[in-house]
Formats: C-alpha cells, sequence, structure tokens
DNA sequence: CCACTGTCTACTGTTGACAGTCTACACTCA
DNA sequence: TGAGTGTAGACTGTCAACAGTAGACAGTGG
C-alpha cells in the first residue's frame, strides 16, 4: 500500500470520526510532518478528499473540512432512498439461495449484536447488509456511487451513533428484506427500502438537537 | 487555473474523445513532456482520473485508459433512469416561472438545432437540459454524483453522436417535460423520464453493432 | 478619515532528482 | 528441457528545495 493511500485512509478516519471539526485547516506541512512523509503524498490524499467533497481546497490558501448541516443530510438520505431501493430491486432478480441464506445470516449477527447492546458492532453489520445489497444489484456505477455515499452516510451516523434509542428495533427492521427477497417481491422490496430510509432520516432529524452544522 | 486542473481537463477532454483508446498507456513523463509541465501536476491529473473510473492505475506498472462495454452501459444508463426520474420528480415541486420559461427556451433550441441538422449543438443542448433538471432538483448529492455520472454519459455518447438517426426525434423527446413540469405532474415526468432514458438505452444499444469493449 | 501601496507571513503550487518496484528476458543449473 | 535466478529497463513513488500567491497589516498621501 502506497503512503498516498496510507495517508488518505488515515485522514479520511480522522475526519470521519470527528478528530478535525469543520472548517478547521489541513495544513500540507503539519499533516506530513504528523505522518511521517513528504508533502507530496500528504497533497495527493488532499486532493482525493476533496473529490470526496470532505474537504475543499482554496489554491494558495489552504484546504478546510467541510461541514454537514441538515439540507445536506436530507439531500443524502434521499438519494441514498431511491438508490438503495433499486439496490434491492435489483437484487431481488439476481439474488442466488446463498445469497439469501447470507442475509438471513447477517439478520442473526445483527439482532445478537443489538441484543448483546454492542453499538459499534450493530452500525458495522448495519453497513454490512446495506453493501451486500448494492453488490447484490451487479450494477458497477450504483456501485461505485455508494461507495462514496457511503463515507458521508458514515460522517452522519458517528454524530449520533452513541445515542442510538434502540439498537433492538434498529436491527428488526431490517427482518422484512429476508422475507421479501426470498419471495422475489421486488416492488414491495423496494418500497420497504425506501421507508427504511427515509424513516432512518425522520429518526435523526429528531435528534438533531443542535441546528447548527457540524 | 493550476497546472494540475488544466492538466487534468486536458487529459480527460482527450480521453473522452478517442484520442487515447481503451487500454493505452498514460505515461507520467510523457505526458508532462507534452504538457510542459513537470510530473506532479500530471501525476495529480492522472490520480483524478482514476477517481472517476476513467483509467486505472497499477502501481509501478503504469495507468491505463478503461473500456466500456455493453454491460457498463446498461448499468450507467439503469442508474441514469433512477437518478433524473429523481431530479425531474423534485424538479417539478421546486420550479419556478421563469424555470419553466428556461426549459421552453431550451426546447426551442434543441428543436432549432435540429432543423439546422447541428449535432454537436443538439447534444449540448440535450446535457443542458438535463443538467438543468438536475440543478432543479437543488439536491446536492443528486448534483454531485450527476457530474461524474454525465462524464461516462459523454463518453458513451461520443461514439454514436456521428450517426444520430434523427435529430428532429430528439429533439422532439423533450417537449413533454415541459408540459408535465408546467403542470406539475411529479409522477408522471419522472415516469417519462425514466422512459426517455431507457429509449436512449435501447437506441444506443441497437447501433452497437460492435459487441467489443471501446 | 479613507483609499492606496508596500511588505511580511503563511501557506500552496511546481519542479527535478533519486529511490524503489514491477516485468521481461536471457542465463544458469539440475 | 525447464524451473529457478539474475539483471536490465521502464516505469512510478517519494522527497526536499524553490517559486509563486493570497491575505493581513502598517505606513503613506490625499
Amino acid at each position: 500500500m502506497t503512503m498516498e493511500a496510507q495517508v488518505l485512509d488515515r485522514l479520511r478516519e480522522a475526519i470521519l470520526q470527528g478528530y478535525f471539526s469543520a472548517g478547521s485547516q489541513l495544513n500540507q506541512v503539519k499533516v506530513a510532518a504528523q505522518f511521517g512523509v513528504s508533502r507530496g503524498p500528504v497533497r495527493a490524499a488532499i486532493n482525493n478528499l476533496e473529490k470526496e467533497h470532505l474537504v475543499k481546497n482554496i489554491p494558495h490558501r489552504g484546504t478546510f473540512v467541510t461541514s454537514l448541516d441538515k439540507t445536506t443530510i436530507q439531500d443524502l438520505y434521499h438519494v441514498r432512498a431511491i438508490l438503495e431501493g433499486y439496490a434491492v430491486r435489483r437484487a431481488v432478480e439476481c439474488c442466488t439461495p446463498e445469497d439469501v441464506n447470507k442475509i438471513l445470516h447477517l439478520i442473526d449477527e445483527i439482532q445478537a449484536a443489538a441484543r448483546r447492546g454492542e453499538t459499534d458492532e450493530v452500525v458495522r453489520l448495519d453497513f454490512e447488509i446495506h453493501d451486500f445489497f448494492v453488490d447484490l444489484s451487479g450494477n458497477s456505477y450504483l456501485i461505485q456511487i455508494w461507495s462514496t455515499i457511503k463515507i458521508h452516510v458514515r460522517r452522519v451516523l458517528f454524530f449520533r451513533h452513541h445515542s442510538y434509542p434502540d439498537l433492538i428495533d434498529l436491527a428488526d427492521s431490517h427482518i422484512p428484506f429476508y422475507e421479501l427477497i426470498k419471495n422475489r417481491n421486488a416492488d414491495e422490496a423496494a418500497r420497504v427500502m425506501e421507508l427504511h430510509i427515509t424513516d432512518a432520516l425522520k429518526d435523526l432529524l429528531e435528534r438533531w438537537n443542535v441546528s447548527e452544522p457540524i
């Protein structure tokens, strides 16, 4: 793994986990010194972060961490809803019996993690389930778009995932997909997925007590 | 505009216009010499092109122009259909009377260009209309995703846009949106947009006489 | 009082050189 | 013969130094 890639991953993770607050500057020299590399790889990494819209670069001024506000999060979840609705619709058409079993297995796992109260693990499995649906769709562009969308979803989730109200509910909300996919009910699966995500948005906005960007 | 950005634009344009055939290599040293800059900006540009999936970089080997095949194009247009369907649905809800007039104006323009037989101008206006719908939706993520999708659509179109069967038909196919948006018929507008794009795909695949990737 | 100018600082943008890694291909040794 | 081993060449990956730019701020002149 090249330095560029390592720096990119570590910087991205730092931003997603809130080590850099919104608006703070990423100084190429300082980051390079901190990571023990030259400015070259840092520049490349920052360049990529800008393509991911996690930072904004102003020529000859510096690069600054972007912020998230309510509108942005709504936009994100609306796009999620239609993309993942489509994903699950195609997944229904493409999936094999083994795939259906894997879904069942993932649901078992997330329910077990929820009962154990392991928030991080529930969130991880939640992503894994949604990842799996996107993969099953087999649409290369969807997969590509989801990989960038996912970064922003993770960023949003970081701010609430210490305060999940009911892990069990969250885990259980994935159960319907098993039956719907098994019975090849594409339309209903897509509809339920859109609901699943708009509900998540509603829930998210309710606990969004600060109206300030983050 | 920085060198990085200039090199990026010129390289991207070169790829989209087919100056580099699929699989051909982008040698950093040669490109740098050709553009009269050092390898730094070229590296950055190539890095971005890789994020756009126009090239693939193999560490210590080189970077190579990606190819397009039938499946990829189908994936692209399926994603287009749902994204632009959503875009026009939201556009219906958001647009002002001036926006509706602008749509009418764009349709007039594209029809005039079609009657004059100006293929390039028709294609440009086609993009402008679709751009406008996406902008009207006001969804920042949709706008962002469309900007990358659009690159690939342009790439696909390059290969057929010398052989459009009927410019008038193409231009006229945008007329329904004017009435639908004016009458705030969101559901129907979305449905027609999805048809509009899947029809374009069908048309595209029909003249896809070579089954080889490009 | 205010617009303008020069300088200073903190950065990024760009460069050319060097180091490292992969592939191909000739060569060795069983 | 043919599997394994060097070695050369063509690249990219990384680095440190230099060049250039935007903004801040004090000083100048009207």
